[in-house]
RNA sequence: GCAAGGGUGGUCGAGCGGUUAAUGGCAUCGGGCUGUAAACCCGACGGAGUAAUAUCCUACGUAGGUUCAAAUCCUACCCCUUGCA
């Protein structure tokens, strides 16, 4: 049978996976970091890059920021976000579900959807599963993210089951509405499988031949489903069974990083990740530090995405092997060296921690390309070294390496 | 030379008799950032001392004075800015 997306497991240790993602648009090695483009840009760094040096396979962008600016009516006057933004790789787009949680002063929520006020000008806006299945549509996204309500990690038991009893709902909505939409040809992605769109990766022998048995793609959109329930492993349970059962294409765990202990991340993704359908993409969603996506690995999980390479990279934080280096420290006023001398990447190639903490602290716009670029750099080869561990059978092993190097708050 | 206005902590700048080690901005130093309302947010910022308080010390151009009390009022001097010679 035709699926829009396909994805193999094609090396396994303990619960870590090593798998092979297709979409119309791009082939995704997993386990897989997708740095985040909120409003159709990756924060400070160019596409070339992402391409080119860092081979980002896919990104993120999110449905409720393009749905107020530039709208979804722009995007899709100009051919969807791909011929918009020029990205031909594949994207994930989040459905506006972890805003009505972080926008919990702006919102009103009921059981047909959210009533926002834009945080830019204070418009009223009304957000549904169906009216993010329809901004998704006209987005083309290769993954589509189910409308949810995200509790607060500390979330009581009630608070939590109603939450996750409404996400559930909107789930089934979700798909009713996204089916519909692809039906109706509204996904500006659309891709004739006929045509070929996929993009391969170049000089990678051994994948080649692992694709030519692989399924021919639908070139469709597909959709994943969310699982909730905070911190309470029954809860989770429930979602997770009630999620399965709707059916999807992928299924995330969301909820988690907001606000929690660590440990009950950890705990959770413990205890969901191996119930989680085997032959399915699980994706952890918003996490987290580079150690984070090592331990979620460990624990099964294949995709992950989090602001933190983009944002610290701003803010003047940069992630290395020993955990975090705060750029404005006086210490590196006369660091002649690179920001991390194991980093293969190019600006660690060129540039030193005392002309990164200058630029950073005259305000200069490169400051924050630079560190975002190199933090990019570091979560993505994290994840190829992960890759590459589990292929070779010695995932526990450079787990334990990865860890016992980390000295700072990594 | 005359007239007017000024000299405040790293810096710019408020304060113009007591609650002022002295508002605020900047700079500096430190911390934070996990499906991006974030090129952002929080804290420290005269010195000594304490785990933290307490407590000392030194400070509003310089030197005197008035007053219970002065960055704030008075006098002299030094310097700066502008205008007129």
């Amino acid at each position: 049978m035709e699926q829009p997306i396909d994805w193999q497991v094609i090396a396994q240790e303990g619960e870590a996976r090593a798998g092979i993602l297709r979409t119309r648009r791009s082939v995704i090695e997993t386990p897989v970091f997708m740095p985040v483009g909120t409003q159709g840009t990756v924060k400070g760094v160019r596409y070339e890059w992402l391409e080119d040096e860092l081979d980002a396979r896919i990104i993120l962008g999110n449905t409720y920021h393009l749905w107020l600016r530039p709208t979804p009516e722009v995007i899709r006057a100009c051919g969807g976000l791909h011929k918009f933004s020029t990205w031909k790789r594949s994207l994930l787009t989040d459905s506006g579900g972890f805003q009505v949680f972080s926008l919990t002063n702006l919102r009103k929520l009921s059981e047909s959807g959210v009533e926002f006020q834009s945080h830019l000008d204070g418009t009223k806006m009304f957000l549904s599963p169906e009216v993010s299945m329809e901004i998704q549509a006209a987005l083309g996204s290769e993954i589509v993210m189910v409308f949810d309500e995200c509790p607060k990690g500390d979330a009581d038991i009630e608070t939590t089951r109603k939450s996750l009893e409404m996400t559930a709902r909107w789930a089934k909505r979700s798909k009713d509405k996204f089916i519909e939409l692809q039906e109706q040809g509204l996904d500006t992605g659309f891709l004739n499988p006929m045509e070929n769109g996929e993009w391969k990766p170049e000089n990678k022998e051994n994948l080649e031949s692992e694709i030519l048995n692989l399924k021919s793609l639908t070139g469709q959109q597909s959709l994943f489903g969310i699982i909730q329930g905070a911190g309470h492993l029954d809860l989770r349970r429930e979602s997770l069974e009630r999620t399965v059962e709707i059916g999807f294409d992928g299924y995330a765990i969301g909820g988690l990083s907001v606000g929690e202990e660590k440990s009950v991340m950890y705990e959770v993704i413990d205890f969901l990740a191996p119930q989680m359908p085997k032959d399915k993409p699980r994706y952890l969603m918003g996490v987290g530090t580079p150690q984070d996506l090592v331990e979620a690995v460990f624990r099964g999980v294949d995709m992950f995405d989090c602001v933190m390479p983009t944002r610290n990279g701003r803010t003047g934080s940069a992630f290395v092997t020993s955990g975090k280096l705060n750029i404005r420290n006086a210490q590196f006023a006369k660091d002649t060296n690179p920001l991390d001398e194991n980093c293969p990447c190019s600006v660690c190639k060129r540039y030193s921690r005392a002309y990164l903490r200058h630029v950073y602290q005259a305000n200069e716009m490169i400051a924050a390309t630079l560190i975002s670029h190199h933090n990019l750099a570091f979560f993505l080869n994290t994840m190829k070294q992960v890759r590459e561990a589990i292929k070779a059978g010695k995932f526990g092993e450079y787990r334990r390496d990865f860890l016992s190097k980390l000295s700072d708050n990594g």
